[in-house]
DNA sequence: TTATTACTGTTATTTTTTTAACAGTATTTG
DNA sequence: CAAATACTGTTAAAAAAATAACAGTAATAA
């Protein structure tokens, strides 16, 4: 069998049916259960699994254990630790201070930046804060291969490109702007005002 | 010309689209410029804008103003004021607090929900503050058709589902829970969590 | 004035994603 | 045991989205 790269759009729904199997009641689950509970068509579920090459449901529906365990398998999910980082500690930044954030997940939150030193000096949290003037060598010498970036929209494409030359591969992107990274680097956009257009 | 609908890839784009152009420093772009900035190829954005049925830019690129202004009729985007809440106060919540956060849209945070009561009370925000138990109420008082969901995991699908009996119409969901809602519902997932896994 | 340049608008093509269809297989039932 | 049931895995078809191609047009240069 050759081996089939995952679209994005599969490995997207592959990780929120890794929470909703998280928290699913029963040992079994079926593709038409999955759908009752995300609104996906049965068949794009089954199909997806197909995808990654899972074929443990045969005639009878998934095992939910072993089906968490083959999506971790194929999506080639870390179970060691992945470094991140916070860039602005204002309102929203320093919300994520909060650990329980990521509890359960792999990733854990190495440095905050912020370019208002004041603040960094002011907040308290479980891992160090620094002024944006350090960004390149923390995130150097902490290994931080991710950023959350929550700072100002006029800073945005600023601390992005210092984000790119300290060597970070991925930004999940808080703010409105449109980032202009090189394609190696992957963005992923969260802005509210975005998504409460997009409901709209 | 019949109307085509507007598919969701392209509103995405457009929304995108119209916060560059807030920030364009000149009168004039082009698709080419605009590729530049956001990465999408220039037949794309082309291709894009004739889904609107804007043809303003002739042979010379696009006006940055005219052209705003055509995507944010095309797109019907509200200039009355669109009431949203937010509900779950902890720390995430807490933060959306800051009115800033939606300066210069159209959407307007009437009211915060938390089961926590304490909470409720000793928060401080421009707007006022409910325990959860006066959801259904205020969101129909309010006029609220918006929310942000920030609540705890095992908190989510519950909390969505008296917003939608409230009469909700879109969700935002800051949660990694895939929520089960209604067709006509409207659901945008923002998950710190899963974007960080997506950008591994 | 004509030619060149720098663009778009639009259609056609390709690629990606989703949906439908159904043969095949364990399990359960009679 | 055979038949019915409840599922999946897989392929084929349809729909949606992205890309390429290029004729056409306003502005500018020669």
């Amino acid at each position: 069998m050759t081996t089939i790269a995952i679209p994005e759009a599969t490995r997207k729904r592959m990780l929120l049916l890794l929470n909703l199997l998280g928290v699913w009641p029963k040992d079994k689950i079926t593709s038409v259960d999955i759908s009752g509970q995300t609104g996906w068509k049965d068949s794009l579920i089954r199909h997806d699994l197909w995808l990654l090459g899972y074929n443990g449901g045969v005639s009878n529906g998934y095992q939910r254990l072993d089906l968490q365990k083959a999506i971790k398998l194929a999506l080639g999910l870390e179970t060691d630790t992945q470094n991140c980082c916070i860039v602005g500690l204002s309102r929203l930044g320093a919300a994520l201070l909060d650990q329980g954030l990521l509890e359960g997940t792999s990733f854990v939150i190495k440095a905050g930046f912020d370019s208002n030193v004041n603040r960094v000096e002011i907040l308290r949290s479980t891992f160090p804060l620094y002024p944006a003037t350090e960004m390149n060598y923390v995130i150097k010498r902490e290994n931080i291969r991710f950023a959350v970036l929550t700072v100002a929209d006029k800073d945005a494409q600023h601390m992005t490109d210092r984000l790119v030359s300290a060597g970070i591969t991925g930004i999940v992107n808080m703010t409105r702007c449109v980032l202009k990274v090189p394609g190696h680097i992957k963005v992923e956009n969260l802005s509210i005002v975005n998504a409460l257009q997009l409901i709209t």
